[in-house]
DNA sequence: TATAGCAAACTAACATGTTAGTATACCAAG
DNA sequence: CTTGGTATACTAACATGTTAGTTTGCTATA
């Protein structure tokens, strides 16, 4: 019944590399394995085999597996088994729904208050932007993209939006990781993220939230067919 | 200069009532006590007093105050202590924008998508809203206005919504202790709840929407003075 | 072969011991 | 009276020991 590999535990990286406690840099680490897939959905995560690869005891490993929990990126079964959980389709758009709506209020409040400061931000990086397309560095635009995102919702003045906001977007991210860039892609957003911007300049919330919500409806679109391409990665596949 | 109390611990009620890991049952006691201001913004938790009046070990209390630390309930002083953080309005209103931003957007979509039996229970509902009204059971209507929310957000069809909601506005309906329930306010807040059914009812998101943002803004009106009402709740008073 | 029962192995949850960093109280010097 | 240093008490964070519940796999039985 049950095939699934229990992870290798291989190549976590340092823990050294992070700041913050013991508990914070493990449940990072973890984290980003999870998101990379390179912990699969449905993998047991051990806790043994993890405290022997990161050189901690069982403590700060605990409290990293209950973070993770809160964010839906692990089960802990009681008195059995912690694993990472599947990918699914309900979760995903549940998490697509929440970042919306989250990113649609941000934006349409940045559209009204802008700075000019704030605006010309926006302006140069989009600048960036288009440069990491013209090179097609799509790794950078990738990063540039979440970063562009981010400092939409930092210009609301309001501090913990950004990280509650990927929180709850988590299931979303570590599905986005399954789409290849594509060239196409990174031109049509860099297209979106323009329109957004317009709008922002020109201080009209409406046609900014449109046009978020436009931006942020193909990533759902994109990620539709993959239930289907990989289900072994998905519930009951 | 720290003249805090520390909190006597006293009447935190018996945990064998709960249900749920020791964990679990820790953190919603603590919650209620520290949302119902048993323990008061600025108290220091003493684990060792807690583990004793509730009888466990000090495993749980910490997992349980990690769990409040990330609501921002309280905040873990590093190698130091953990105390119940104070109230400030940035919080509150980020709180308030959070919230907003997710009621919306679920009103939204329950005003396009609802059933027949949904609007049923939305109508018997405001029936009972209007008993208790006239019953002058503000308390009870207190309840049932939670109750009107969260099932409203349980019509999205999205599971975890309603927690995640609750989660994000714990700074806000702690302060929303701090108001006293009045007659006058009930009749109000059941007239706009009846505003957003008419909406749901009409299928007309628009109208749900703008009706429900004028609802929740009547909250954070009503909040504003607090800071100056009772400043030792609140950062640097 | 199929299945029910049982035991061994494993795990999360909980309890307790240890460490290292922080705040407080006290005292001495200016 | 103020300031600066020091010792003490306290805490979170971490390590490790213990318990109880779950899964797994073997074996005996039909």
């Amino acid at each position: 019944m049950n095939a699934e590999a229990t992870i290798d535990a291989q190549a976590l990286g340092d823990i050294r590399d992070l700041s913050g406690s013991l508990s914070e840099r493990v449940c990072e680490t973890l984290r980003k394995a999870i998101l990379s897939l390179i912990f699969p959905p449905g993998a047991i995560l051990r806790k043994g085999v993890i405290c022997e690869q990161l050189g901690v005891s069982r403590s700060p490993v605990s409290e990293a597996f209950a973070r993770l929990s809160m964010e839906g990126l692990v089960d802990i079964i009681p008195q059995s088994s912690t694993r990472v959980t599947h990918l699914s389709m309900t979760d995903i758009r549940e998490a697509a729904f929440l970042r919306q709506a989250l990113e649609l209020a941000a934006v349409t409040k940045v559209a009204s208050d802008r700075t000019e400061k704030q605006l010309a931000w926006l302006i140069r990086h989009l600048r960036l932007q288009e440069l990491l397309v013209e090179d097609k560095d799509y790794s950078g635009y990738f990063q540039a993209d979440e970063e562009f995102h981010s400092t939409l919702m930092v210009f609301t003045g309001f501090p913990r939006i950004v990280s509650i906001t990927s929180r709850l977007a988590m299931q979303l991210n570590r599905a986005r990781m399954l789409l290849l860039p594509t060239p196409g892609r990174a031109v049509e957003t860099l297209q979106e993220h323009k329109v957004i911007v317009d709008a922002i300049r020109g201080q009209n919330p409406l046609a900014a939230r449109s046009a978020m919500r436009e931006h942020l409806d193909k990533l759902l679109i994109r990620l539709a067919p993959l239930e289907d391409k990989c289900p072994e990665l998905f519930y009951s596949g």
